[in-house]
DNA sequence: CTGAAAGCGCTAACAC
DNA sequence: GTGTTAGCGCTTTCAG
């Protein structure tokens, strides 16, 4: 068993409250007594037990964090921002992992709040107004992020989705790329992302008098992209689309993989770009050209407001909205 | 506030012990008295407070793990590894990133130990004896996992180095290659792993009697592998090199990248074969040949054993080694 | 400036 | 079966 602040105290000759002062700085200590106590604490190697600590100051210095899954990159850069800002104010990360299990993120709030966190980060790929029910009930501070649905009067953070999609679409226009595909995820786009992302696709393409064609996927990862590719290349032929818009980034690259294994070149003959700036989008070859989502600063944002929110500003529900970079790679050719 | 086992034991009118005994299913209750507590957990919404319970039971049913940094899918994969197994015995995880600080990592050790977590997973990517020491003084169950350095009587989990690099060797000789240089990441070999796969590669080469060749590039990053592409093509062009096996995936692709942006096609002009198994490997194109570590294993394996060791049983320090995986995909020409 | 004492929310003897 | 009580290790009044 490792010392106490009673063992500190007999040590160094004085009261455990005088330990506890020195320790924290709480309140004046004189010199003589102070030198005891760190005399002490330093012999026995004395380090204050925080579960003891967090008992009594109701302050566990902890933030519980759920996301889908870690080992998505987007996802572990949220997680960077998260721990990095919490390292600050010395707040420590525990994880959860739900998998995409609603049942799961449920279950984990729970644990969470049992394990007395000061405040909750959710990084999800579902759609459910139930989290929200439930971590409400708690009244901790949370952030809900999330890439793919629009979870409503959730604080949150992210992007101008439908200013980042315009944009791409004039980027594209500019090279000369006057049929462009936009891929899709998802078929019923109510109450996601996708809907302010095909709004800027569509009004961009519409703005220059083109004909918005989308396609969908049926989902958001590479095999996504990959086993959709025979799809997604009929449409291309069917209307001389020499531009793909991904709506994610993990969609362009299966597609690409997809071309690859099938002797399509990119961006020779057809450019393919993404959503997202995952790492993987500047590693891959080629490069991919994309909307940056800077993960960690959503992380770090977030992080940042839920700090606020432990310190008693109130909390600013609104969405907060990062702004919009256009990531020029290689996967389009310029074909003017 | 939300409600304590007091305020349950006056709603139910029983006294606190009842409410403790029916939470922990501790000692039998009266179908009558569990019916009311039961009835006001519910009304209440009760949920005990974690950091009440370890205080008093000492188990804060948490682990450490202190990575260098998450971002790394490998990292990732361990720590799913992790959370995992640990999920099934409800212990939950604080992670910490070292971003490969010593300083940081053993600061991350006495924080863990003040938060009173009943073991240590470090996924480390440094050198260094103080951490094992550090740990050590606390007598706290650890595992050291490091792909990179050996760490001398550390419990760990790894593979058979010298086999696989071997095996590796095999395989390419089978299929034609006669002249494989290695890249290595670091020019003093003594304490790292690197020794053990040099040492297969070179018997492998040596068996078959050939002339080992092997290349430092200073650096096990992807980075690495592409900035040092100029002196490992002169090597290549040297040697009549056929096959380059690189001591990392991440130094494959950053080769490959390099290569690619030289004109120069993997496999058709040269193969490239790396370590790992990293979640690139599949995704990358060419998809890359390699030797897999097993990430996610050996975080729960890691994992497992801290399990036993805190259930009391004598820890067993010696390195496990999991089997040797030779991943054959697509960077490798058959040039027979 | 310092110590005694109460108490954070809970578990675990110990009596009954 | 159930209640009383003594802590777990610490912070924080409250006297002095």
């Amino acid at each position: 068993m490792s010392a106490t602040i009673k063992d500190v105290a007999k040590l160094a000759e004085v009261s455990i409250s005088t330990v506890s002062r020195v320790i924290n700085d709480s309140k004046p200590v004189s010199p003589e007594a102070r030198r005891k106590v760190l005399k002490a604490i330093d012999e026995l190697g004395y380090k204050p037990n925080e579960i003891a600590r967090s008992l009594v100051t109701k302050k566990s210095n902890l933030i519980g964090i759920i996301v889908d899954d870690i080992g998505n990159s987007y996802v572990a850069q949220i997680v960077r921002g998260i721990e990095e800002i919490g390292r600050m104010y010395k707040y420590d990360i525990v994880l959860c992992s739900s998998y995409g299990s609603e049942e799961a993120e449920i279950r984990f709030i729970q644990l969470l709040m049992q394990k007395q966190v000061e405040g909750i980060i959710i990084a999800s790929e579902i759609e459910t107004t139930k989290i929200a029910e439930s971590i409400n009930k708690y009244k901790v501070p949370f952030v809900y992020l999330n890439r793919l649905y629009n979870i409503s009067k959730t604080p949150t953070v992210t992007i101008d989705n439908e200013v980042a999609s315009r944009k791409m679409v004039d980027y594209l226009y500019e090279l000369g790329h006057k049929n462009v595909l936009y891929v899709t995820w998802n078929k019923n786009i109510e109450l996601t992302i996708e809907k302010s992302k095909i709004q800027g696709y569509t009004d961009g393409i519409l703005n220059r008098g083109g004909l918005p064609i989308v396609c969908g996927v049926g989902g958001y990862k590479i095999e996504d992209g990959y086993n959709n590719g025979e799809k997604i290349l009929e449409a291309i032929e069917k209307n001389n689309v020499t531009a793909v818009f991904c709506c994610q980034d993990e969609i362009a690259i299966g597609l690409i993989n997809y071309l690859y294994d099938k002797g399509i070149k990119v961006p020779e003959d057809v450019s393919v770009v993404g959503y997202g700036d995952i790492s993987l989008a500047s590693i891959y070859r080629p490069k991919l050209t994309t909307i940056k989502e800077p993960y960690y600063d959503f992380g770090a944002v977030a992080m940042r407001r839920i700090l606020k929110e432990i310190n008693g500003e109130i909390p600013d529900k609104r969405t907060l909205k990062l702004p919009v970079q256009l990531i020029k790679r290689e996967s389009v050719k310029d074909i003017n």
